[in-house]
DNA sequence: TAGCTGACGCCCT
DNA sequence: CAGGGCGCCAGCT
């Protein structure tokens, strides 16, 4: 991952590599890139990334308490959370159920 | 051109 | 325990 490359390029990479069935956070995936405060980067990149030729599963990125707080930008408001559920992830009232169980650290599991 | 906003998260009252 | 402020920084008004 180069540094050189623009942020939200980055942020796709990281969410690219997202196993099927887990999800991560917004700033786990900003600390990864070293920008700790910038989860709202990552929010931004996410929304930007409907636009984008690439295959992004924004539905596995949600907040730090597990919430999936950007399911309004799904174009459906339950698309998400079908997506998530799909995948085998409970979900109850816009919260995964057993979050740390799907929690997926790119900090930890990438190197 | 300047200011506001936001798929966030942490710190401080 | 809850609410408010700040940093992050690209895009929009």
């Amino acid at each position: 991952m180069q540094e050189s490359e623009d942020f939200q390029k980055q942020v796709w990479q990281v969410a690219e590599l997202i196993p099927f069935g887990r999800v991560t956070t917004y700033g786990a995936i900003a600390h990864y890139l070293n920008k700790p405060n910038a989860a709202r980067m990552v929010g931004w990149a996410m929304n930007k990334s409907f636009s984008s030729s690439a295959n992004i599963p924004a539905h596995r990125v949600v907040n730090r308490n597990g919430e999936l707080t950007g399911k309004m930008h799904f174009g459906s408001p339950q698309l998400m959370e079908i997506l998530l559920k799909e995948e085998g992830v409970e979900v109850l009232n816009n919260r995964i159920l057993n979050f740390d169980s799907y929690f997926w650290n790119p900090n930890i599991e990438l190197v």
